[in-house]
RNA sequence: CGGGGCGUAGCGCAGCCUGGCUAGCGCACCUGCCUUGGGAGCAGGGGGCCGGAGGUUCGAAUCCUCUCGCCCCGACCA
C-alpha cells in the first residue's frame, strides 16, 4: 500500500514535470551578448543552462536531462567491458599527488587549500592518484587482476582561460576508468576495450568523430589516442590522411611539406638590407620561402639551442619540447650576446651550439642568415655548411605529405571529446601499487586512464548539429523523445485529445514534453524548434476536426499527417 | 600571464566623445480586452545604487584614478 502511494506521487511528479508550463524552461529570443560558441548561444537560449562564473555552469532542466542520457550510454558501454563504476572523493590530500610528483609539477591550474588544521589539500583534476592510492592499498595479488574501476565524477581545474561555453569549463563532469593489470598485454586488452567501448559511445550519440593519436603530455605513458567531434568550434586540431587513414593530433602529427625545385647556387653573399623575416628577405630576392631557412634561437635550461625550420613551415614548440625539453624564446639582447649577430640576420653556418632542425632540411639548398647585420648566404647546404640533431620540429599543414603514403595531408578542426592513455606504471611505482606475480616477484601494477567529457560531448552534438532555428539533438541524448504541441489550449477538443496521447506516449514509455502554455502557435513552434526534440506532434485545429494530427520531423521539417489513433503507433516506430 | 573589447531593467541595446530636465528604446514581465498554424494587436502598469570605490566639478552614466567582473585573440591546457 505504502509503496502504491508511492508510485502515485512519483507518476504525477513525473508528469509535472513534462509539462512545458510546469517546466522552467527559460528560453530566451536573443543570445546574451558574451556567448560565441553555436553550442553555447545554442544552449543558453534555448534554456538548457545558465552561465554562474566564468568557466561554471548550472545546468538547468533540460540540460540536465541530455546529460544524464548521455551519462546512461556511457554507463552502459562501462558495465559490458566490465568496468565497475564507483565513486571518489573530489577534495584530496597533498600527500598523495606530492608523491607522484604532480604537486610540483602542476602549476595554477589546480585549485589548492588548506583544512583546518593546516594540511595542504587540492580539487581533484583528475583521479590518477587517489585511484591508484586505492589500488595500492586493495590489490595483493595477481589474482586480485586484472581491474576496471570507473566513474562520472566532478573535476575541477582553475583554467587560464576558459571559454566557448561548456566546451572548457573549470568545473566539469568527465567519465574517468582507470584499468589494472598484471602484464603489458593485459594493458592492451583493456586499452583497447575501452578504444571500442568509445566508439560505440560516440555513435550511439550520434557524433561525427574520430580516433587520432595524441601526445600523452604530462599524464606520462607511452601511446595515447584522442577521440574527436570535427567542428570549427574546436580548439585541437589533428592532420588526416585520406590515403592511408594516418590521423594525429598536429601537436605529433608527421608530415613531410612538398619539396622544392632544387637549386643549384654556388655559395655566395646577399646583401639584404633592412630585410629581417623571410617573408622580407623572400620578397626581396623574389624567391619562395620554401628556399629558406627560419633560425630561431631558443633558451633550454640555461643552454641555447637553435631551432631550424623551412621558410614556409612553422615551429611546433611542443614538437621541440619533445626534443629539447621546456624552452623559451631568446631574447632580442641574448640573440646578440650568444650568436654575435642581431634577430634577423642569424643562421646556422659557424655556429656552435647545439642545433635541433627539421628533417627535411636535410636536403636541398637553401638561403639563411649570414652571421652578418644585412646579409643572407645563398646556397647553404646541410653537412656541409652546418651539422645538425635532424628531427620532425614544423606543424604539420594542410597539403604536406604523409609520411606513410605519401598523399597529401587535411588539417581539420576539432573538439576532444575523449582521450585513452598507456599510463604504465607512472603512478602505480611511486604510488607503491605493487603484486605478487606467480613467481613471488613484487611488481608495479600495469595502469591505463581513459577519460570521456560528458558536457563536450552534449556541445559537439550541437556543434554538429544545428540549424537557423535552434538545436537539432540526436535522438539518443535528445531531453525528450518528442514535443506535443497543441496550438490552441481554448480548444476544448484540442486539449482533451492532447492530453490522452500524452498519457498514450508516457504509458509505451516515450518521453513526451507537452507545450501546454497558453501561447500562441508561433510562439510554440519557435521554442520547439529553439530546443530541438527530435520528433513534433502538431495538433492544429482544423486538422483534428478531421481526425488527423501532423507528426513533423525536426531536422528535415518533413510533416506526415496521420489519424490521431495512429500517433503511438508512428512514434514509437 | 600578455594583447583587445565590454559592464546602463531579466535579455538585447542607445545615451558617454562635447558633464546639466524625471536615464531612454525594443523584447520579456504584470492587469484587462482581443487573438490562436510560425515569437500578434490595443490600453494601462511594475522594474535601474548606470559593476564598485575614490577624485574633479555648483552638478558625473558621461571626465580622471584605482578596482572587480565578463568575453575574444595569444600563451597555457596532466
Amino acid at each position: 500500500m505504502l509503496y502504491c502511494q508511492h508510485s502515485l506521487q512519483a507518476q504525477k511528479y513525473l508528469e509535472v514535470n513534462m509539462r512545458f508550463s510546469k517546466m522552467f524552461i527559460p528560453t530566451l529570443r536573443e543570445a546574451p551578448s558574451d556567448a560565441e560558441a553555436i553550442s553555447h548561444i545554442l544552449m543558453t537560449r534555448a534554456g538548457y543552462v545558465r552561465q554562474l562564473a566564468s568557466g561554471l555552469y548550472i545546468f538547468l532542466p533540460l540540460g540536465w536531462r541530455v546529460l544524464n542520457k548521455i551519462n546512461a550510454i556511457l554507463k552502459e558501454e562501462m558495465e559490458k567491458i566490465g568496468a565497475q563504476e564507483i565513486s571518489m572523493p573530489i577534495l584530496h590530500p597533498a600527500e598523495i599527488w606530492q608523491q607522484t610528483g604532480r604537486w610540483d609539477v602542476i602549476g595554477d591550474e589546480m585549485f589548492r587549500l588548506k583544512d583546518r588544521t593546516g594540511r595542504d589539500m587540492c580539487l581533484g583534476m583528475t583521479h590518477e592518484e587517489i585511484m591508484t592510492w586505492l589500488a595500492s592499498k586493495e590489490i595483493r595479488s595477481y589474482r586480485d587482476l586484472p581491474q576496471t574501476w570507473y566513474q562520472i565524477q566532478t573535476k575541477l581545474r582553475d583554467e587560464a582561460r576558459p571559454k566557448s561555453g561548456i566546451l572548457r569549463t573549470r568545473e566539469f563532469s568527465m567519465k574517468d576508468s582507470y584499468s589494472f593489470d598484471a602484464s603489458d598485454e593485459g594493458l592492451e586488452k583493456n586499452y583497447q576495450l575501452h578504444a571500442d567501448a568509445y566508439h560505440k559511445i560516440f555513435s550511439r550519440c550520434g557524433l561525427k568523430f574520430m580516433q587520432v593519436e595524441s601526445d600523452p603530455g604530462m599524464m606520462g605513458g607511452a601511446t595515447s589516442h584522442e577521440f574527436m567531434a570535427p567542428s570549427p568550434a574546436g580548439e585541437d586540431e589533428v592532420a588526416i590522411c585520406p590515403g592511408c587513414g594516418y590521423s594525429a593530433n598536429v601537436e605529433l602529427a608527421l608530415s613531410v611539406p612538398v619539396k622544392t625545385e632544387p637549386k643549384d647556387w654556388n655559395k655566395e653573399e646577399v646583401h639584404t638590407p633592412e630585410k629581417r623575416t623571410v617573408k622580407e628577405v623572400s620578397n626581396f630576392l623574389k624567391l619562395s620561402p620554401a628556399y629558406f631557412i627560419k633560425s630561431i634561437l631558443v633558451i633550454a635550461d640555461k643552454t641555447p639551442v637553435l631551432a631550424m625550420v623551412r621558410g614556409d613551415q612553422d615551429l611546433h614548440e611542443k614538437k621541440l619540447a619533445n626534443v629539447i625539453g621546456i624552452h623559451r624564446p631568446a631574447l632580442k639582447t641574448e640573440v646578440k650576446e650568444i650568436l654575435g649577430v642581431e634577430a634577423g640576420f642569424i643562421g646556422p653556418a659557424g655556429q656552435t651550439i647545439r642545433i635541433v632542425a627539421d628533417n627535411c632540411l636535410k636536403e636541398g639548398m637553401y638561403i639563411s642568415g649570414a652571421n652578418k647585420p644585412h646579409y643572407h648566404t645563398k646556397g647553404i647546404k646541410a653537412g656541409q655548411d652546418f651539422n645538425a640533431e635532424w628531427h620532425d620540429i614544423h606543424s604539420a599543414k594542410s597539403g604536406d605529405l604523409c609520411t606513410k603514403c605519401g598523399n597529401p595531408l587535411g588539417i581539420e578542426r576539432v573538439i576532444e571529446i575523449g582521450n585513452i592513455f598507456k599510463l604504465g606504471t607512472k603512478y602505480s611505482a611511486p604510488l607503491k601499487a605493487v603484486f605478487l606475480d606467480e613467481e613471488g616477484n613484487e611488481k608495479p601494477i600495469i595502469m591505463g586512464s581513459y577519460g570521456i567529457g560528458p558536457a563536450r560531448i552534449a556541445a559537439a552534438a550541437i556543434e554538429q548539429s544545428n540549424d537557423k532555428d535552434g538545436i537539432i539533438w540526436p535522438k539518443s541524448i535528445a531531453p525528450f523523445d518528442a514535443e506535443l504541441l497543441p496550438l490552441n489550449m481554448n480548444d476544448p477538443k484540442t486539449v482533451k485529445i492532447a492530453e490522452k496521447l500524452y498519457s498514450e506516449l508516457s504509458a509505451r514509455g516515450i518521453d513526451v514534453l507537452m507545450d501546454d502554455r497558453a501561447e500562441r502557435a508561433g510562439v510554440k513552434f519557435k521554442d520547439a524548434d529553439l530546443i530541438g526534440i527530435p520528433v513534433q506532434i502538431i495538433l492544429g485545429e482544423k486538422n483534428l476536426k478531421e481526425g488527423l494530427v501532423e507528426i513533423k520531423n525536426r531536422k528535415t521539417k518533413e510533416a506526415v499527417k496521420v489519424k490521431i489513433e495512429e500517433v503511438v503507433g508512428k512514434v514509437k516506430g
